[in-house]
DNA sequence: CTGAAAGCGCTTACAG
DNA sequence: CTGAAAGCGCTTACAG
């Protein structure tokens, strides 16, 4: 005897989840087999006009949604995409996510967002979650993952990664002109006159802030400025550590007038430090960041900083992302940075 | 003839979904049936010591993770949980959207994060798509539906809501006392002397907002001081309302010696327009804010605000849904408001 | 162009 | 305590 309707009932109200239309009543109501539903709903044949508009109306009456759950099963995809963040409550990353998910509803797409903590452990484990979730591919912001281990995920489904450069069939990759960033930051100092210009760098394991140094470093070349060491100061990103940074160089009485902070939360953490010694921005020191972070739109006073497009970003990735799926190469075209004027930095008045 | 697996090999070989191991590979290995497995592992039956063994041998062996798709169309429980924030990237709920991981994720639940953009349109699509996702449960933070519709929705399925208060078989809800936290900043400013408090509105169809206008109001008449309507001025939470407020305000001419913001990123837009005004912080008008933004940390001054623990907030909402989901009555106990005092207020001068 | 049937990987009454 | 069987809601060769 086929196990009744009533059984599941009765299992499912412990849930109680609601009643469900399933492909087989708008097939009944339709007069039609419920593979040509399906079909109709996939385009994945020609179907007769009158038939399909019969289809449409059912499932306009009976208010048919597909599970995705069943066309997972069934399909062996189920029209969602990972995408791991490092984090979820970052200010930085949080617009990448939004771009994400516009990008993603268009195509009809159910963005699972999960975060990687900036380490290898999370990160392998949210992939895990991931693919065990069955997600058609996975897009991942900054990965710390190594590039052999991307490659191989990419043999598995499609990826694409931001913040690298590489390639695989199935893979894909977009990374922010950092170096660049960094040139114009450092030249639009130097421009307004500035000689000793400090640099606070990111954390060390980040390859975006090694990025950034060189640009810094490039710069002060291209001016025929030799770099100071005293100049150059650690920093991992956050804002304790921009703050920390003034501290030390001020300590050890470090001559300069102008700062290009590696991100703009050490730069805020430097305009604190700044303030609490008495030293005015721009007036005495001019400040500069990365990231164009929405902290420093309404700073004291409000920072210059290199633009990073991080909803264009996420939405780049989306598209590369729905390529891939598609199965056609991803056409990658990045913004180019670009310098935020805003009040904090001005002419050198030194020397 | 049974369709051959050969034949969803060549289906699957355009996604190239690696090769799966099933539940039924494990009972073979360790010589049970897949019931038997399934059992063991869902606790769902006792079942002999060395059967257990044995299956968890082959688990192991075979890397085995059981398919949520699977799971979720055979079962009915898909083993993740929707949470509709408003905004993805915005520098307040990203806490609680990783307080919602963390929780959830210990409970081996997976979270769907989708936005609402703060109105009822996308709210409700996102709750949709949810749905149709056949979710185990919705969480919801300071949804704009109306309490009808969230009740109707909670008959459906395990509800929790932030933001409200609200109650129902399946529907949990938790409310920052918001109110208790505007009486706290504002009687700090009055405690400091300061007479003339000025009060930057929130959305006026938030009602967070709402409340902190009557924490205001409240402490004010407590204190024997009559509300001057010229010093409330409306905003809408951003950062440039912040602004705006000081340039009327000025304008105007009004009379002030502190500022209560309805939020950080009013109180920081009003510090910028104190600041272009030549307006010292504090020493000529104090500012305290609300909600205790990163960005207020390392503001010119440092900002004093209400905290409000999103994270927490984040976490005890997922309890309560994992309570819900179990079956149980989820006991809420929220953080009480706390002011933290930094350096954006000092005692009043004037008069 | 279209339907019947098998199968996706699980869970869960049912019957020992 | 445990297995065989049916079913969850779809998709997709297969065979008209």
């Amino acid at each position: 005897m086929p196990r009744l309707p009533a059984a599941r009932g009765a299992a499912a109200s412990a849930q109680a989840q609601p009643p469900l239309v399933t492909i087989e009543m708008v097939a009944q109501a339709a007069g039609v087999s419920p593979s040509t539903v399906s079909r109709i709903l996939n385009g994945t044949a020609v179907v007769s006009e009158d038939k399909a508009k019969a289809v449409h109306g059912a499932i306009e009456r009976l208010g048919y949604v597909p599970s995705p759950v069943a066309r997972g099963l069934a399909g062996g995809r189920t029209f969602s995409v990972g995408a791991v963040t490092q984090s979820l409550d970052s200010p930085f990353y949080g617009a990448a996510l939004r771009g994400i998910e516009i990008e993603l509803q268009q195509i009809g797409y159910t963005p699972l967002f999960i975060s990687g903590q900036w380490n290898e452990i999370d990160e392998r484990r949210s992939v895990a979650v991931l693919r065990a979730r069955r997600v058609d591919g996975i897009i991942l912001l900054d990965a710390r993952l190594s590039d052999g281990e991307l490659l191989q995920l990419a043999e598995q489904l499609p990826v694409v990664a931001t913040g690298r450069t590489l390639s695989a069939p199935r893979l894909a990759s977009l990374r922010f002109d950092n170096f660049q960033g960094a040139v114009e930051a450092t030249q639009y100092l130097l421009r307004l006159g500035h000689r000793r210009v400090v640099f606070i760098a990111g954390a060390p394991d980040h390859q975006d802030a090694q990025e950034r140094q060189r640009g810094y470093l490039h710069a002060l070349a291209v001016s025929g400025i030799a770099p100071d060491e005293k100049l150059i100061v650690a920093g991992d990103y956050s804002e304790a550590s921009g703050l920390r940074a003034i501290d030390g160089l001020l300590r050890r009485g470090a001559e300069f007038s102008a700062i290009f902070a590696a991100n703009d939360q050490m730069a805020l953490g430097a305009m604190l430090g700044l303030y609490r010694h008495g030293i005015a921005i721009p007036d005495q020191v001019s400040v500069v960041g990365f990231d164009d972070l929405q902290a420093g739109h309404f700073s004291i006073p409000p920072l210059s900083s290199v633009h990073q497009p991080s909803c264009e970003m996420g939405q780049i990735a989306a598209r590369a992302m729905a390529a891939l799926l598609g199965g056609t190469r991803p056409e990658l075209q990045l913004p180019v940075p670009r310098l935020i004027v805003r009040e904090s930095a001005a002419p050198c008045r030194r020397e």
